[in-house]
DNA sequence: GGCGTATGTGTACGCTCGTTCCTATGAGCT
DNA sequence: AGCTCATAGGAACGAGCGTACACATACGCC
């Protein structure tokens, strides 16, 4: 029994909510690298666990993305039908989107990449795209706590395309000029 | 018999045939198959050569995939530009727009998926976010033939929001639709 | 003709990837 | 206590990748 391990193994048996863990260390290696990056390896690296780990609590990559985006969806779809929901009429709902999209969106570089890097992603994996899907009809469905079916779809796709602008534009608009399209389309 | 020096043309020292061949047969992989599929095989492979003719024509596969998306965005913006430039005023130039969106644009699979491919790649790879932006500042130099700047730019976010949403939705709009927002926003 | 160079081709290397598999551990149950 | 099985851990495999490189061929030029 003079066997004194010098080799320590790693104290890190049990770990309860790792799962829940590794879907917001896959966001967050989403938003600094791209889905593209987001390998396995990769994650598990940036969430200190093993290899082993991500095959384990999900079956494929492919659903660790998944559930990746879900939970992110689910996070704007909420604030943002809770700001629609808080306003008490039509001109005080535009203020609000005005507001989501300049502060929440806009205003994080992480929001902003995730949301590209899921229309991307969206374009070639299906159960991807009933993720997005989800993500617009919700958002609709938000709008059209104040707005008629017709507008709020046209605003949708607007909202869309001064994202996309956003991200990609070394020239982007700002929150002033975003406003200004909203309220001129809608208003 | 020996050539003679007045008949012969200048010999061409590089043949860019097949150069220009691996050029449209990237579009079509990355069309066909996404950025992510579009490999030195894949391409090889679609075009029918050797593996090694991809890395004798392009340093790299980036480098290809810039030269492809180059392509694209001249060949759509040409198109557009002269649909702007044929336009005698402000409400043809309106039409024109329209027509070019549901017609070229979302009339063609190929030209929407490139361009929601072009969107993403260049998301992460500062050589293509090049292209993008070349391709946005040459959209609204086009528009500005009739529009004003301020409405250019929105008119351009909307656009592309459109886009997205005809390439994610699967309940796209209609040109009727399309067209009502367009006219609405800047008619 | 012969030569030199631009172009074309096929193979191989080193790497990363998703996934599988076997072993080890410890928390909860009896 | 002892058992059991969900969880944790790490190594390995086969496939596909970008790229390098050595070798083949064609053709203008002398």
């Amino acid at each position: 029994m003079s066997a004194d391990p010098t080799t320590v193994r790693r104290p890190r048996r049990h770990d309860p909510g790792r799962r829940d863990r590794l879907v917001d260390t896959t966001l967050d290696v989403i938003a600094a690298q791209g889905v593209a990056t987001a390998t396995h390896r990769a994650i598990a690296r940036a969430a200190d666990v093993p290899l082993g780990s991500l095959t384990y609590h999900f079956g494929s990559l492919t659903e660790l993305l998944a559930a990746a985006f879900t939970r992110h969806v689910d996070d704007v779809a909420a604030r943002f039908d809770a700001r629609m929901a808080a306003a008490p009429d039509r001109a005080a709902a535009l203020e609000a989107l005005v507001e989501h999209l300049t502060g929440d969106l806009l205003g994080s570089q992480r929001d902003l990449v995730l949301a590209v890097e899921l229309y991307v992603a969206a374009a070639r994996d299906a159960e991807l795209r009933a993720v997005t899907q989800d993500w617009m009809s919700r958002s609709r469905r938000s709008l059209e706590r104040h707005l008629d079916p017709v507008t709020a779809r046209e605003v949708d796709a607007l909202v869309e395309g001064l994202v996309l602008h956003s991200a990609l534009s070394t020239d982007p608009m700002d929150a002033a000029q975003i406003r200004a399209a909203l309220l001129r389309f809608a208003g």
